[in-house]
DNA sequence: TCAGGTCGTTTAATCGTGTAAATAGATAAG
DNA sequence: CTTATCTATTTACACGATTAAACGACCTGA
């Protein structure tokens, strides 16, 4: 046992008679050895444990095999599961992930990302406001999750269509008075989710009261009343947690979906599945937005030139016992 | 603005017409220097946006400043809340933190260990599996979350009195017929847990029937038809998720908490708290145990030979509308 | 005045890799 | 047999920082 350090590549090169370079460029499997010499460095090197020093490796090339994958909060269910799925891509090319919340503030967005700088990442997957300032020049490539973003590669889902999606399910169920608690209109996912809806619905429906809401499961006061004048049938969140929250209004208020209102979310997350919950909820593809936009990352720094590239993936309508037919 | 890559501490002394050795005392706060050379590379450093590459002092000094947090999954309520934490912390110590899920598996928690590893961290605060082998020698130390772990140092709530304070509360109620779903026993939290309840409930409570669950919120059969038979008067859970799927059971077979029966969970997860929910349970600081778990791996790193710590936070009741004095 | 001590700064070596360029050895061509 | 062409391997330097050791200037006390 080698006591002290860890074996470098020229412990690798001194015991199997070649010169460092050589196992170097057996490491790197660019073909320019002897199968001979190639299957001897390599048996050399897996008897000593010998492990490539990630930083010396960084500092020669410039590349330190890090993303990094910038949420606005891990404490929310949808963020997780993007994260691990970004994550899973990322080892599977031989990139480690530094997840980081922005705390959901564009400064500290900006701030984060001079942090990853500091730590080498490679480039970042990011749900950025859309008010982030990038600098010029970049520092490093970053992916748009959940929204395009100017001169930027984006994954996100189709916003849009979900709208459309819910707006034509609430009609289906015989819904023609509805009231709306739509995200701050500043946030793209936000404004898409619900044009697609108004779009939809225009002339056939009635949206009889509508409160901008953060997308955090409290409700403001002037939600809270809303929803206790009783006025609609339905209520279209602009995302799961805020349903829970609109759920949670109503067993507070003696009220229960779908009995009183239908509750329509959005996302899909987790929990909405759960029959304590049991959401009817537009689906977007979570772990796919992760795992395409950690591709989207990694082509990325391979090919600087390649076009800006915008993946929009489709969304699904779940029905489950949040909704019911009207009357 | 310099064209090409970002300056370097070559750069930075140049400009200030000294050597880059005195850059270097000047940025890592040696105070080797004078005053007015001191300010004098500061600004310059600062105006050309001088920052360390940190591959090359990684290099240098065997020193990441990553850390790593290995948790079981990112997709459970629990620990994103400790990662966020320790996240947090260690930024404020100049640390990255590495977040990365091991997938709940023994054999994959060592893999995990080595990825870090490759990827240079310099320790990793872990929620092991008891079974889990650590390499000998230790490739980086490990802070163990949720229990103590032979050699490391650990951070952990106080499982024991929290499964006492449950029992206890139990009491108090008025209840004496208890059904438990309770975590498999070779996780020491889940072991813990139990045995204070069973401990403090000695003799003076019947414990109906028990089942042995899997943390996630999905019961198996034989917990299903437990809960069905209706003859206790309180579920004791193994933690929230559980308690969770409890209350799922209920609702699916038309009873429901705390009228029929009621439940009590174990964490004080973040949704346990919703309305919808409005669990009783017991609270372990969540936030507070991966600080100090990120601090601890701190002082570890500066100091390899102090005395293994181990440290045990309290919990306390925090009651909620899943219980009830019994009818 | 000079030996010795302090203090601030620089010189130079080093960390472990990657890789362009040099080299040696073998093969082919003329 | 000489020369050119490959190919497998090695030599040697660079990446950007840290840091021990060398250095020079200044001060102090005998």
């Amino acid at each position: 046992m080698t006591r002290g350090r860890s074996p470098t590549i020229k412990d690798v090169a001194k015991v199997a008679g070649v010169s460092s370079a050589t196992v170097s460029y057996v490491l790197n499997d660019l073909n320019k050895v002897t199968p001979e010499v190639d299957a001897l460095v390599r048996r050399v090197a897996k008897e000593l444990g010998y492990s490539r020093n990630n930083a010396a490796r960084a500092l020669k090339t410039g590349r330190n095999n890090i993303i990094g994958c910038i949420l606005p909060t891990l404490t929310s269910p949808v963020f997780p599961e993007i994260a691990q799925a970004v994550q899973l891509r990322a080892e599977a090319h031989g990139y480690a992930t530094l997840v980081i919340d922005s705390g959901n503030a564009p400064m500290r967005e900006e701030k984060v990302v001079r942090t990853l700088a500091k730590h080498g990442v490679d480039g970042a997957v990011a749900l950025l406001h859309p008010k982030f300032k990038l600098a010029d020049p970049p520092i490093f490539p970053i992916v748009s999750l959940d929204a395009k973003f100017p001169g930027l590669d984006s994954v996100h889902a189709d916003h849009y269509a979900g709208g459309r999606l819910m707006a034509e399910h609430a009609m289906a169920l015989g819904h023609r008075r509805i009231g709306m608690l739509s995200g701050f209109q500043d946030l793209t996912s936000s404004y898409e989710r619900r044009q697609g809806f108004v779009d939809a619905a225009a002339g056939r429906v009635e949206l009889v009261w509508e409160v901008n809401v953060h997308l955090v499961p409290q409700l403001p006061p002037a939600a809270v009343e809303a929803i206790r004048r009783r006025e609609v049938t339905m209520i279209a969140c602009v995302n799961d947690l805020v349903a829970i929250a609109a759920l949670s209004v109503l067993k507070d208020s003696g009220m229960s979906a779908p009995g009183d209102v239908s509750v329509f979310g959005f996302d899909d997350m987790q929990w909405a599945s759960w029959p304590l919950i049991d959401l009817t909820t537009i689906r977007q593809p979570l772990a796919e937005l992760g795992s395409r936009a950690a591709d989207l990352l990694i082509s990325r720094l391979d090919d600087r030139q390649r076009p800006v590239e915008d993946l929009v993936l489709p969304v699904t309508l779940v029905e489950r016992g949040s909704t019911a037919r009207v009357g």
